[in-house]
DNA sequence: CGGGAATAGTTGACACATCATCCACGTTCG
DNA sequence: CGAACGTGGATGATGTGTCAACTATTCCCG
């Protein structure tokens, strides 16, 4: 009925072509179990968590072996709360460490302690062959390349443009409603 | 020291080669994104989450509406302790409905009301919009094609032959601890 | 200098996933 | 029949992620 007078305001939905269908089912499923599998066997061969895992990559990669927390934050695509609450749980565990931030009396800084560099070292080799052995191994160097671009493709998209302001999150804290603009899509 | 001895006991790790590493990279922190994205987008567009979609669709793509408990279990590779939780609070939210099964005592149907029905319904067409914006907007034919070989290569991998024991918690209850296989990669 | 806005980070409540355990029912086989 | 074992499913404890406040500091600008 008002479709006819509105034509733009409920425009026919695009459902996903058969073979896009195909591509998101398969897609989907693999990347779920994919997950899982990493995560459980991460805690098999260790004692520590993926997420664990990504942040202590992040310390070791530091000179410093210490991060400042929306460092953490910005580099994991966390939210801040979640990079705290995590923290708090590494420490209870003795795999970082808090210190205070002189220059800044707000900020505080994630420390790598001993326990943790070791956590790490003794994690890293199992999950990179857990990698190979469930990716790596099956694809050959074109299939790496649009794997990669893939990926490249999707995360430039949702990383930028309209996507980004609801990441805003994550350097603005409060981005004022986020106006939604009206028209759809913009691109930046 | 001990190397020499047993060459085979303690492998030199295969650490992933450049390439790879920046495929690997890129996708993880692609699906890491995506996965945020959608669920966000899913809970703006309507008032149901991804798993509750999931849940959802399997109920609309039966004849009956209504799933045995298990049987949702294994097709969306959840435990049955998720299901279970799940589909309570979908049914405190009114969603589903659990009914008992005659023919088996034990058993439960999970039945689709009309509430959930509605529900669904208002989050697909979103749900294949934001798909498409995000994913397949980006993407030509032969990288849609890329993705899906990709991801089932890997998906067959994850559910067959020795990963396929791990799962198999999904299947029997008590694998009798899924004696490890002492040399490493029988393949199935 | 003083006072509001932005920034860094924490906290608590709640939703969710996992694990181990438990119970009710069914199946099998003596 | 009835004991032993397998199966379908529920439950509670615990760890983790998200959202919405909240605190404390710093920045900005008159």
């Amino acid at each position: 009925m008002m479709c006819q007078l509105f034509p733009y305001a409920e425009p026919v939905t695009r459902w996903l072509e058969p073979e896009q269908q195909r591509a998101w089912r398969a897609y989907v499923r693999m990347q779920g179990e994919l997950n899982a599998h990493l995560s459980r066997q991460m805690s098999v061969d260790s004692d520590i968590s993926m997420a664990d895992f990504a942040v202590l990559v992040q310390l070791t990669d530091t000179p410093d072996e210490r991060v400042r927390v929306l460092e953490l934050a910005r580099y994991l695509h966390w939210e801040k709360s979640r990079i705290s609450h995590h923290v708090a749980r590494m420490e209870k565990r003795g795999l970082v460490r808090r210190e205070n931030c002189r220059s800044d009396g707000r900020g505080s800084f994630v420390v790598l302690t001993d326990q943790g560099r070791s956590a790490i070292e003794a994690a890293a080799p199992a999950h990179a062959e857990t990698v190979n052995k469930l990716v790596f191994d099956l694809l050959d160097d074109s299939e790496v390349q649009a794997l990669r671009e893939i990926s490249e493709k999707i995360f430039t998209r949702l990383t930028t443009g309209e996507c980004a302001a609801v990441i805003a999150r994550c350097d603005a804290d409060d981005p004022m409603e986020v106006v939604p603009e009206e028209g759809g899509c913009p691109e930046a």
